[in-house]
DNA sequence: TAGTGGTCTAGACCACAAT
DNA sequence: TTGTGGTCTAGACCACTAC
């Protein structure tokens, strides 16, 4: 038998928290709205500072709160961006359309990106994705995707110059724009499959700062993928997301 | 230009985090082993409690140590466990094994399980997501899934009773043993494809206690599955992860 | 300039582990 | 019983934001 909402938390911060939480799902605060912060509910409950702190905490950690310093404590916008897989991965859309463009659109955000390339010789863990030996020359590009003109996934990819050195795509350039297996098919690089390995891990220092996460307690998606012609590989990338933004989907195809 | 390692941390409790993260890297500490405690900290460092906290938080939230109250602070054991969308999802091995148990055993772990069915209205969201209509019949099982008997994954599944009702598979009884293909390939119900949606999100109340996860700053991957019969759902389940200790590999094959 | 969240000190009490 | 981590109080200073 449940007893539903009546039970009564053991710790204070708990009990703030669950009175803010409620109040938001409630829709007393909508998305944006100022909540009280530290100072507001070092009164009003007549608890210390980091009692509030604590409470305040939990909401962050939850993705339904988050804070400005300087400014105040808000209401997290909600709704997460969809990336499915089998969008990004067909022939016939990858030539023509951005892939991210389309996800953020059917959000309801306007996106688009950053990018810089250099060659590079390939670290030991890349090269060990790659099937190639470490050392060897790699083009290295990073992005940086933004929605409503705000961070929200970065990535990184290295193929070997090998086989794109001196081609027309040897520079991704507006790579992100037209997809990968468009790209090597330009090269008669023909795409069979793409690995896509996830992860949830806490975010790098560098991760919080391009991406805007709170300083504390942000945990990151992390999709490590590697695009593959017969079982060789031509592209690893990692992609790095809001862990509490997004939404991967896989359709899984089961023959007979 | 990097300079390394040689960065001056701006906080105090950054600085302790950097050093104990660096200790368990470098192997001073291995897994199981106890760290200095928050009392170590404080007389070590000449903080107080909260700074100490603060710099073993760092650690919990990376995955590096967990915090048992009452014993001390010990680094976490750190391998993931493997779950490979191609090797659940194919007729010919979902028959005789049981996925969960070769994803545990290579990752060199003993895996078991525990389940429970009932059959139940389907909740608003459960029916939406079967395409069936609120209220109508469906069986609903729990799974708690153990490695070396300790938790490590949950799931709850629901299957409309006008498929399987009166059936011998409607109860799923060792269903994780054998999985949803095979079973429902004996009713002539032969599925076709199945769809994963995958999230990261701070774990609940009752998931930090069925999983054995710390009661702050945890957060989970989780999996909202459904099998499909030409676009009709069969099943649909939620599955949860421990967030560092799980990954999570998909295979698109690319067609010409 | 006034207010905010982030960091920090110096104490305290508790439930729970290990002994 | 002793020590541990978890919670909490009551202060303080800082960098930053908003005005």
């Amino acid at each position: 038998m449940k007893t539903g909402s009546s039970d009564k938390p053991p710790h204070r911060y708990e009990e703030i928290a669950n009175d803010l939480r409620g109040a938001i799902l409630r829709g007393d605060y909508h998305e944006g709205d100022r909540l009280p912060g530290e100072n507001a509910i070092m009164k009003n409950y007549g608890v210390a500072r980091a009692t509030a702190r604590d409470a305040l905490a939990v909401l962050r950690h939850e993705g339904l709160a988050i804070a400005r310093p300087g400014a105040g404590v808000f209401v997290t916008p909600s709704k997460r961006i969809i990336r499915d897989s089998s969008n990004r991965y067909s022939r016939t859309r990858a030539a023509n359309t951005s892939p991210f463009r389309s996800d953020a659109t059917r959000a309801g955000q306007h996106g688009n990106w950053e990018h810089t390339s250099q060659p590079i010789e390939a670290p030991s863990e890349i090269a060990q994705r790659l099937k190639i030996e470490p050392g060897q020359p790699v083009m290295e590009t990073r992005y940086r995707y933004l929605a409503d003109e705000r961070p929200i996934q970065l990535s990184q990819s290295w193929e070997p110059l090998a086989i794109t050195g001196g081609t027309p795509v040897e520079y991704p350039e507006e790579g992100a724009a037209v997809g990968v297996i468009a790209r090597m098919d330009m090269i008669q690089q023909h795409i069979d499959h793409v690995i896509e390995r996830v992860t949830a891990r806490a975010a790098k220092p560098e991760e919080i700062e391009q991406l805007n996460l709170p300083r504390r307690g942000a945990y990151v998606l992390m999709i490590d993928r590697t695009h593959y012609v017969e079982d060789r590989p031509v592209e690893t990338c990692d992609i790095i997301f809001p862990g509490d933004r997004y939404e991967l989907t896989y359709t899984i195809p089961i023959p007979d």
